[in-house]
DNA sequence: GTCTATAGTCCGATAGAC
DNA sequence: GTCTATCGGACTATAGAC
């Protein structure tokens, strides 16, 4: 365990969102994220292959965490409740309430982290369709059940970010549900 | 729309598909583009903001005329059936079926296109839930029904480009439709 | 049309932990 | 000595400025 100087990934992460907060993302150049972490800008690509990437880093320990969850759900019968359910019951708030919104203000505020945090959501929505095949689930069922369930999601993240983190995921998310369930047409489903 | 005078702006797209298929988005440089349609890399600049963007002049055009069908519909009751039989009956073939494949194929095989691919789709989205609102709709309803919409249209766009062409896209949506209410759990919706 | 800043890559060097 | 994290500098290409 190299114990020395440890820490430059979260000290660039750190400098990287406050100046992107202070200049914005585009007229803040990598080499004063590093000179603000005290390394040099190799060092930053060392650890993120580009510029974006420094924002989402949590994405894909978070995207291996939820298609555990979806792996170890008992019952897959209705796969976008698994997804939704999913979702709205893990826990966003690992390093704090206050750097989800300032992050989340961030990457509004920029076409080019918009783009990357598009992909991200790609990236989820393809592991979740894979990890629900897995249990069983039809592929076209499975593709859509993801996809769709994110969309829902995102409603539901965008309302719990701005009501601070106190409304209730679960609730929004049954209000989402009903929402969307008023909006298909009334054909009869069978499951 | 002079078509019988091949402008600049065709000749960079056509050279660009042609060397993305050969060497890679990543592989193939402004300035090769620029030296096949026999321009300077400052005229390919002068079309098009970036790299990337030279595959999807079309998509800006597009939004806009599917946002004016919208608005046109005289019927918003169903705001999810507007959003998935507008994006099924819209001809997509203007260049051609096999443009079509062999972009699809390009933006698939390079995750920098695929990023610009998933912001168009959001602009999409964002401008058609705007339409709807526009048309009356509730606002939570319109976010909802343009995003599920469009995730429902992309697997039957898929499909349909798979199937060259030759599927029928309103027989494939009603499909994609049915599957998705047999996703939606049961609860029932007024209208 | 030229000039320049920045993103991102490559190779090699250095220094501490084991 | 090995391993790993950091550093230095040169280099190409994108993109924007003049």
């Amino acid at each position: 365990m190299p114990r020395w100087e440890q820490g430059s990934e979260e000290r660039l992460r750190t400098a990287a969102l406050e100046l992107f907060e202070e200049r914005g993302f585009d007229d803040t150049s990598v080499v004063e994220i590093a000179d603000r972490a005290g390394v040099t800008t190799r060092t930053f690509f060392r650890y993120f292959p580009d510029k974006r990437e420094v924002l989402f880093a949590e994405s894909d320990r978070h995207r291996a965490a939820l298609v555990q969850q979806i792996l170890d759900t008992p019952d897959v019968t209705q796969p976008l409740r698994v997804i939704t359910s999913t979702l709205a019951g893990f826990d966003w708030t690992g390093p704090g309430m206050d750097l989800l919104r300032r992050r989340h203000a961030v990457i509004a505020a920029s076409p080019g982290l918009l783009e990357r945090d598009l992909i991200k959501r790609d990236d989820i929505a393809v592991a979740f369709a894979d990890a629900l095949q897995r249990r069983g689930v039809e592929a076209d069922a499975a593709r859509l059940a993801a996809r769709v369930g994110i969309q829902v999601f995102l409603t539901v993240y965008a309302q719990w970010v701005e009501s601070d983190g106190h409304a209730d995921p679960a609730a929004l998310t049954d209000a989402a549900m009903t929402l969307l369930a008023s909006l298909v047409p009334a054909t009869r489903a069978t499951g």
